[in-house]
RNA sequence: UGGGGGAUCGUUCAACGGUAGGACAGCGGACUCUGACUCCGUCGAUCUAGGUUCAAAUCCUAGUCCCCCAGCCA
């Protein structure tokens, strides 16, 4: 079994791994029951998934939410329950990974597992008692008439033909639906309520369907089924669940949850409602995962770009991470969008404690020391972790040629560039100072492959006894006596936050990112990770955090996934210098050095820096139109390159009488603007314009930008 | 246009008639044998319009916007 020390966390009390008190309504809602005496002061939660597909990280909320709230109250009890009432999608692959994954988690159901289907004979028998006092009756109308009779969100419905049946001859037909006597969709048991009720659930729900498929657990015992509606509340009530909490969009079930409870005159669980969990650059129904499995765009279920449990595990995110965001995203009704940055944070920080650091070359170039004796080896002692002793220390081995990573030199650096360049001095992370002498490159194409470097045997350890320091220092493994391992590059799956947003337009795998994984197959790692284990982390240093990958690893070939980089305050400084902001960073260098500039006279200034908040972009006018009812406002459909279109009002419209002029015109728009509600809808950013008392024209753009490109 | 929900910094969660606070992200700085970690600083919000009140994110009225519901799925 795999991170069996993970598994071990198994019996942790999540009261005690929390940092914070959260408190949250739900929370409140069960403080006041308890306050109350409701149920005599018992807290009862279950988490009911049902076994069609893998949990997800939207499933860790809920699990976390109600074993969370069990373990924090005294005597306090969460059941597993698997919601197993639809056998057509259903299956014990998912049922086993269900286990694995909230055992994982840190959670223990201890002997209270259940399945809806364990109830289904008791179903049964609520089922004839409601039909026996006239509130459920056998409708012989067919999937697409009952659809008919519902009526529709704003026509009430229309009494089923059948609604008025005896007593007798419900009992006799649902006897005889369960006997196996009528075909598959040929009749349902109905609730019979209200076909009037605004609320369309109320509509005299199905209550059973005859469905021919075999069960996991009961094989072919039934051909009938109950509903979701019908089994939820009554195994809450069975099983003495004293808060039933799910996700929003039950809300309008609530009714009927209810209206079950209170007809049968059962134990009453109360259902509370929450939004569930959103996260930005992933999706998380079921339905789309599991479609991205199915068409093979991703491996599988655990896929490490997968927001699965499993996938998050084989990623080498850890329990305590997951636990942990849940508690930092809090619990309310309000739909939203988490930013994964988030989830991101909860990993680094939980893994900067715990995993014990190495050295490894993800893209090598080759280093000869060559004031090193040859065929000498030596082993330095490198702490496993800077601020913990405790974590021991591990031997590399260092030698007269190197691997650095390609990275770390540059031939013509920018001035904020700390690394190894021609004539430059840096440290070889616990072990010397080097400086570059030569550069080697390829003849035929340029590339640099290989470095001719000098060290000072004075500087052994990592520190000059001259007191004499250097700006960078970078990792290395020995060529001659490290590892050769394959290495895989995670990034976010989707190129946009919310792949799954939009209604009409491309569907949500147009948004798949083509570099959501790169395999690195010629990486250097230090030698000592020859001993790692299936699972275990590692921060690689000055790269990210790494795990063993559990699946593709064997013995002498090592792969490991990059769970998460380090953050990364050169490469912000990277892109901007990239991202065109050179002129403004030297700018407002040169704006600090220099004393301050004199004021232009009668005009408001800004700083430099305030200028620079403005995100300027290249936008396509896609479509132009007038807004009726202004004189002044054009509405401007504008592709900024984000894969939608952007509204934006523009008072331009004296300018530019004839609106299809505007079509095909770059622009350019002020991207980070807040978004504004106006009168004729929400106003998504502005356009630059010119104008004096009499014209206004916008300023367009000539030239290869694209959509999106910054402009300074 | 039926019913059910929801609107607070960029994001997310608080504040329950009495100083709008935290976390993440951003920005700036200090420190550093990881451009990591840590530390310090900083930016930044109550959907709109009225009303009640000494005092409103919170109460009232009227709007606006967003989400969910017409499976014999859950």
């Amino acid at each position: 079994m795999r991170d069996q020390d993970d598994t071990k966390a198994g019996t942790v009390d999540a009261a005690e791994t929390r940092t914070s008190q959260p408190t949250d309504f739900i929370r409140a809602i069960i403080a006041e029951d308890k306050k109350n005496n409701k149920n005599d002061g018992k807290v009862h939660t279950r988490f009911p998934p049902e076994p069609n597909g893998y949990l997800h990280i939207g499933h860790a909320k809920s699990i976390c939410l109600n074993f969370g709230i069990a373990t924090e109250n005294e005597g306090g009890l969460c059941n597993l329950r698997f919601d197993d009432t639809n056998p057509s999608k259903e299956d014990q692959e998912y049922i086993d990974s269900i286990f694995e994954d909230v055992r994982w988690l840190g959670f223990d159901w201890e002997d209270r597992l259940y399945y809806a289907s364990d109830y289904f004979e008791k179903l049964y028998s609520f089922a004839i008692q409601l039909i026996k006092e006239g509130k459920a009756y056998v409708c012989d109308l067919s999937a697409e008439e009952i659809r008919q009779y519902r009526g529709t969100l704003t026509e009430p419905g229309k009494d089923s033909p059948y609604r008025n049946r005896s007593v007798e001859e419900n009992l006799d037909l649902f006897q005889r639906m369960r006997a196996g006597e009528f075909s598959d969709g040929s009749r349902v048991l109905r609730a019979k309520i209200d076909m009037k009720s605004p609320n369309i659930n109320m509509r005299d729900p199905v209550l059973y369907r005859i469905l021919r498929a075999t069960h996991h657990r009961t094989g072919n015992a039934w051909c009938i089924y109950p509903m979701y509606d019908y089994t939820h509340p009554i195994s809450d009530s069975l099983e003495g669940i004293t808060h039933s909490i799910c996700t929003l969009e039950f809300e309008d079930h609530r009714p009927l949850y209810d209206w079950s409870l209170g007809e049968l005159d059962i134990f009453r669980s109360r259902q509370i409602e929450f939004a569930r969990l959103n996260l930005t650059y992933t999706v998380m129904s079921k339905r789309k995962l599991l479609q991205l499995v199915q068409e093979g765009l991703v491996s599988s279920w655990d896929d490490p770009r997968m927001p699965t449990i499993s996938g998050l595990r084989r990623r080498g995110y850890t329990p305590e991470s997951i636990r942990n965001f849940c508690d930092k995203i809090g619990v309310a009704k309000k739909d939203s969008m988490v930013d994964i940055a988030l989830l991101e944070h909860c990993i680094r920080e939980d893994l900067n404690d715990k995993a014990p650091r190495r050295m490894a070359v993800l893209n090598p170039l080759k280093v000869v020391i060559d004031n090193y004796p040859q065929d000498t080896i030596e082993e330095f002692e490198i702490p496993n972790h800077p601020d913990n002793p405790a974590m021991g220390s591990r031997k590399v081995p260092f030698g007269r040629t190197l691997c650095i990573e390609r990275d770390d030199f540059m031939e013509d650096p920018p001035k904020k560039f700390f690394r190894l360049a021609p004539g430059r001095e840096v440290r070889l992370r616990g072990a010397y100072f080097i400086t570059c002498n030569e550069v080697v490159r390829d003849e035929a194409t340029g590339e640099v492959v290989e470095l001719h470097c000098s060290y000072d045997p004075a500087t052994r350890g990592g520190d000059a006894p001259d007191g004499r320091k250097v700006k960078g220092t970078i990792h290395w493994v020995c060529e001659d006596r490290c590892l050769l391992s394959e290495v895989r590059l995670y990034d976010r799956l989707f190129t946009v936050e919310n792949p799954g947003g939009d209604k009409e337009g491309p569907d949500f795998k147009a948004y798949l990112n083509p570099e959501s994984l790169s395999t690195l197959r010629a990486c250097r790692v230090e030698w000592s990770l020859n001993d790692a284990k299936p699972g275990e982390k590692f921060q690689f240093e000055r790269l990210g955090y790494f795990c063993v990958d559990a699946r593709d690893s064997s013995g002498a070939h090592k792969v490991f996934n990059r769970t998460v980089t380090l953050r990364d305050s050169w490469a912000k400084i990277e892109k901007s210098i990239e991202g065109g902001k050179k002129d403004i960073g030297d700018a407002r260098e040169q704006s600090r050095r220099e004393a301050p500039a004199p004021s232009l006279p009668g005009k408001d200034e800004v700083t430099i820096e305030d200028f620079a908040k403005l995100d300027l972009r290249v936008g396509i006018v896609r479509e132009a139109s007038v807004v009726e009812g202004s004189s002044k406002l054009i509405r401007l459909m504008v592709d900024l390159g984000e894969g939608r279109l952007r509204q934006i009002f523009a008072g331009i419209r004296p300018g530019y009488p004839k609106v299809d002029d505007l079509v095909g015109h770059k622009v350019i728009v002020v991207a980070n603007l807040k978004p504004r509600q106006m009168k004729f809808g929400l106003s998504e950013g502005m356009i630059l314009a010119g104008y004096d008392d009499e014209k206004i024209s916008i300023a367009t753009f000539e030239g290869s930008l694209q959509p999106g490109d910054k402009v300074s």
